[in-house]
DNA sequence: CGCCGAGTTGAACTGAATCAAGAAACGTGG
DNA sequence: CCACGTTTCTTGATTCAGTTCAACTCGGCG
């Protein structure tokens, strides 16, 4: 059940197996069936979770009820809505399984114990933390200086099998657009090339 | 001149005063004025930059000859390609002075030297780049889902002083519009509200 | 078998970009 | 202190990318 886990964190940091022993004590195992929700908006984020196996989507519901995709949290990533998460608020985000899944969750408190307990995990964290924001940025730029299609070669890019895995409608509201324009979008660039 | 980066780092987290006179001693001090460059295109981020005083603007120039502001870097804020300055490849960013500025700057080993030495560093720039984080994906969020009047009024709440420091054509190319565009917004909104 | 969600396609519409021109504000040198 | 060019901002006309609304197809599943 850690593997995933210790593969990565022993990617970013170095930690002794008496380390690595200590932090699995803090997290909980949990097994979410597709289409089952680990947050929904209204609640509070109680867990930052990592995805040991399967595939979520955390997402924001706007006033005209569409979908706005932030992340897709597959194999090896984290999820969570960070903000609601440390600061106690309500958060905005769902968070889905779109496959059957295999999370590792862990409470703040318990979160909080890891960072102080082995600095190892505090570097960890924040070399992850790192990395997504340089991966957010990236495509903030990229969502303001680059058409749709542009945003969509770069997604498939980015995560070549992300269009086997998830329905097109969600790539739609990931890229920021309507389904229908990327139904077209798609169309033209087979067409095309 | 450390002043602010004193009470950033004091709010944040609890280091004696010798470790931040040991963090002093690994800085550079450095005066930019309004109009210079701490970093062009092509370049590798040789820094990481905390501003002191003033105000500095990132962005990126496309092939159109547009620029595209990832980031107003003011006071008591940090700039910087982080990318590039991990990575040593070269940056796509230009970093400039809009207002004549006082900077921290911190090379790579510096850093390191930094965040190996007192771990409260380590768990400063956590939190930093954490809070970063979150920024950036609720303006990547509203990006995403929002209109461009939305996206500007946005960004008065957040940096009520902002539109009085710097031209409105930079605050266009931050929320992702053309500066004609930002002009009708702001004549429709005066005339409307 | 019938229904429902997912994807496609068409037509009309709209928000924002582009192109173009002028007005106002600014800094610099004489 | 004024004259100059330069940058910034505005306004209008036109174009275009992407949305909206609507109808239809396809495949899967109860």
């Amino acid at each position: 059940m850690f593997e995933i886990l210790h593969k990565k964190v022993n990617e970013t940091i170095t930690i002794t197996d008496e380390e690595f022993a200590y932090a699995k004590t803090l997290f909980v195992p949990k097994k979410l069936r597709k289409k089952r929700f680990l947050l929904e908006d209204g609640e509070v984020c109680m867990y930052t979770t990592f995805v040991e196996k399967g595939l979520l989507r955390s997402f924001t519901i706007d006033d005209k009820g569409n979908e706005h995709i932030l992340q897709f949290g597959m194999q090896g990533w984290w999820v969570g809505d960070l903000y609601s998460f440390l600061t106690g608020e309500a958060s905005e985000y769902n968070i889905e399984a779109l496959e059957d899944s295999e999370l590792l969750l862990i409470t703040k408190p318990s979160w909080n114990l890891l960072l102080d307990e082995v600095p190892a995990f505090e570097r960890y964290f924040r070399i992850l933390i790192q990395n997504n924001l340089i991966a957010t940025q990236r495509r903030l730029m990229c969502t303001i200086s680059a058409t749709a299609e542009e945003r969509y070669s770069k997604l498939l890019k980015d995560f070549p099998d992300i269009s086997q895995r998830v329905p097109q409608h969600m790539i739609a509201s990931y890229i920021g657009v309507t389904r229908e324009t990327l139904s077209r979008l798609r169309s033209q660039m087979i067409s095309g090339n």
